[in-house]
DNA sequence: TAGTAAATAGTAATAATTATTAAGTAGGAT
DNA sequence: ATCCTACTTAATAATTATTACTATTTACTA
């Protein structure tokens, strides 16, 4: 996993520093985190990240398309690029979890009607059952 | 019109204010608004009216399913209640525009997955033509 | 390994929204 | 029709998430 940032990275001609390593394996490991829950999960690695270290460096990510976010909440959540799904916000636990949807013809309705679209996203906003991850 | 906004609040046993009233009519006139936007619009025939209580009478018309709202941009948005259509956020105009598609499947196989949304926004992000509406 | 453009830490600033509170008002009871 | 009271408003303060700034440090290049 180590290895597959880096090269992510480097093929973006980033510079590769730890936090940009650590952030995205963070986000490639799965899940969907705000910018201030990495900040807490990076600061018991890495005690001296800064909070905006972690904000600047999502935005790279994402603007390199190595992780894509969405806005719900008021707050914008970040997880690893992936097609086809939708993020369901679990109102009664402030957190997100994936439904696996083929959406592709969604896009493909809108790319008939001359949208598009560089950046979709499907929220839905749901009470969850917590006994669902 | 007038006439209809205040038959909703009073269905919905909401005091029947101007402000109400004037928010109320505003965005089901059509079309897509921030809360600095209505805010604007209604000081040309409400002067005094305050910031604060555009954004409380907007919460409270959602939250009785008067309007609706969906996030984007860094910002929330309000539009009148209406089914089965995905919002389009202009990255270049800064403006939202309605699509017209019909979503009503995807509800199905939510319900299908155990998913009961009570609240569902389907945004694009895209680059439009200004010569669309 | 030295130089430099880019990245980081720390902090200040911003923007949208929400909370607070004293004063005003809508709508039911008298 | 007027009075009462709980709800609503205006004004402003506070909050929250995010972005901007700047001096220092660091990753990569030559």
């Amino acid at each position: 996993m180590e290895v597959d940032s880096t090269k992510m990275l480097m093929q973006k001609r980033l510079k590769v520093t730890p936090q940009r390593s650590m952030v995205l394996n963070l986000v490639r490991e799965g899940g969907h985190f705000t910018g201030e829950q990495i900040y807490r999960l990076m600061k018991k690695k890495m005690p001296g990240i800064s909070l905006s270290t972690v904000y600047r460096t999502l935005e790279t990510l994402e603007a390199n398309e190595l992780i894509s976010s969405f806005e719900v909440s008021g707050m914008k959540w970040f997880e690893s690029k992936m097609e086809s799904h939708i993020n369901v916000f679990c109102v009664n636990e402030n957190k997100i979890i994936d439904i696996d949807l083929d959406t592709s013809w969604l896009l493909e309705e809108l790319r008939k009607k001359g949208i598009k679209g560089n950046k979709v996203s499907i929220v839905v906003q749901s009470i969850c059952d917590s006994k669902v991850k």
